[in-house]
DNA sequence: CTGAAAGCGCTAACAT
DNA sequence: ATGTTAGCGCTTTCAG
């Protein structure tokens, strides 16, 4: 059941190395040739078989994404859907599906070395979080087509790529300066939250670049929760000279730090101003709302996807890249030019 | 390149077909017949090739997600990743893979049509907000096996599976009333918003079996947003006689609300109780936190999971079934017992 | 319990 | 520009 290349060829009579030509727009068949086949094809309602396809050709037009997709990911981490969302567009328009699979950091590797074994996809894209050396060396070993969605914490030959968070810190520098902010402080994540210590390291050289170096007093960092941020807040407010804005590494920090300012009788942007990372849902939640650095991680996405189509037809290619596309979203909480 | 079926055979000394069947586990290989294959399979490295066993099984064991995934989808309705992360985990769980695909309605009946047509997939799970009549139609003739997740808002007879918020509704009915709540208000999204006009009807039905029917003075719709929430709170407010507790359908909803309640100095728990649906990770951004119903979608999707697998299995099977996995969590926004 | 052989539907090298 | 044909690697009858 179900019609086949060769009842095309007959109906059209010709043979099937010709349709075959015309299903994949092979140069070298007539326009008149092809038009007839095309007609018959629609006649008979003629799908060529995917498995049939993938089999002759030996490549599947699948991409696999590895992720850990733990429960609650979706609440905890939306910029990981976000991400996937963007490499889905991508990838369809150029012809991959995109096969999700969840893993976490102890059987990634595993995962990975039975699809290249079983040549089940053409390529990989892996999320950082369940990078290990095992599927480094896998990646290495195999030459498979592959790209790490955040840089590794450790050096290694693989492809990645990566938000450019120093460049966003820098970003969030140019921001406040332009607004006239000059005594900055920040409160963030610990040394381990990179994100958090690449944006700090951005802020601080952009503001030195502007003639404004942050003062050590104004950086304190803890857990990325609203509580820390609150309490981290209270620190920076016993200071005997505040700072002028406060930069938070994070949604979750900025509205523990939204808190402790408004209940000092602090004015939000007059006595002092906010800056956060990220535009989630809840940076709105705050009065004044949130003025944010965001991260477009759909477009995130959709690049690792056109990097990943691209090493799958140069496997050879290496690539590690930082690419970011941040804007700052103005709002209420800092002062308008 | 790669070792096949074939380099096993000769060096097991045996035939291709005896491998095939102790790759597949068939029942008529002798155990040392087996062994010996395992292990000459080891010694190769051997896998099987994923296109060749879909090519020659006629099956891909493979199963597409359809889903608008637009720009934004992860922040403002991580409901659905969270149910694809439980499609996932189960069909992993049976040895399928899991397709992901972005379709609006306008497209999503063509998607589906070039999968069925194209065998490249053995089912498909459609969310509900891309389901349309032609999509309808084309499931009913092709008797292709699927799955819509979420009720389709037309007759029809595609297997669905959705969320029973009616049952939520009596559930927050039942335990408000076991906490002392008799005199109960309800703030929600307008008609055309189902899931909340369902849990009204619950909460309504739920109140009057226990004796104390919902007062319409006490129920009102608005838009899902902090801003309606507030609003219809103070309208509530503004009642002669205030009502003990008010059930919000959402989390949004119930940020308005605790706001427009705390504004006039009233204080939760003690003067008035709050109860919303959802557990998104601001019910905790209030002070005090949300007792919230919670609805397990990662469990949706596990059972969605399961019921797909079982109409490939029995493509006959027609399943339009609510399933419903909820529960209180408790915190400071209620009276405790 | 094992093996021989006929496909599965398409691609691509090669011949014409 | 078109056709012939040999695979692609596995599953699955069917015979032994």
């Amino acid at each position: 059941m179900g019609v086949t290349i060769k009842d095309v060829a007959k109906a059209a009579k010709t043979s099937v190395s010709t349709v075959s030509k015309v299903i994949n727009g092979h140069y070298s068949i007539s326009e008149e040739t092809a038009e007839r086949v095309r007609k018959v094809m629609r006649e008979l309602n003629y799908y060529p078989s995917a498995s049939a396809q993938s089999f002759a050709r030996g490549a599947t037009k699948t991409v696999a994404v590895l992720a850990d997709l733990r429960p609650g990911t979706a609440f905890q981490n939306p910029h990981m859907f976000e991400i996937i969302s963007g490499l889905e567009e991508t990838l369809r328009g150029r012809g991959y599906r995109l096969l999700l699979q969840s893993a976490d950091a102890a059987d990634a590797c595993g995962a990975a070395e039975d699809m290249i074994q079983r040549r089940s996809v053409d390529g990989i894209a892996v999320h950082v979080s369940v990078m290990t050396h095992p599927l480094s060396a896998l990646f290495a070993r195999s030459r498979f087509p592959h790209i790490v969605l955040g840089m590794p914490d450790f050096e290694s030959q693989v492809c990645w790529i990566d938000n450019n968070n120093v460049y966003s810190g820098t970003v969030a520098a140019s921001f406040l300066v332009s607004r006239n902010y000059t005594r900055v402080a920040f409160i963030g994540g610990k040394y381990y939250d990179l994100g958090s210590a690449r944006r700090l390291d951005g802020l601080r050289e952009g503001m030195k670049t502007h003639g404004y170096p942050l003062d050590d007093r104004y950086v304190w960092l803890g857990e990325s929760t609203r509580e820390d941020g609150y309490r981290m807040t209270c620190r920076l407010l016993d200071q005997k000279t505040l700072p002028e804005a406060v930069v938070c590494a994070n949604n979750y920090i900025a509205l523990g730090c939204v808190a402790a300012i408004q209940e000092r009788g602090l004015a939000i942007p007059d006595k002092i101003g906010v800056l956060a990372f990220d535009d989630y849902p809840f940076s709105q939640f705050t009065e004044p709302k949130l003025t944010v650095v965001d991260i477009d991680m759909r477009d995130f996405g959709k690049r690792a996807a056109r990097y990943l189509t691209e090493i799958i037809h140069h496997p050879t290619l290496q690539i590690q890249t930082f690419v970011t596309l941040s804007k700052i979203i103005e709002r209420g909480s800092t002062l308008k030019k």
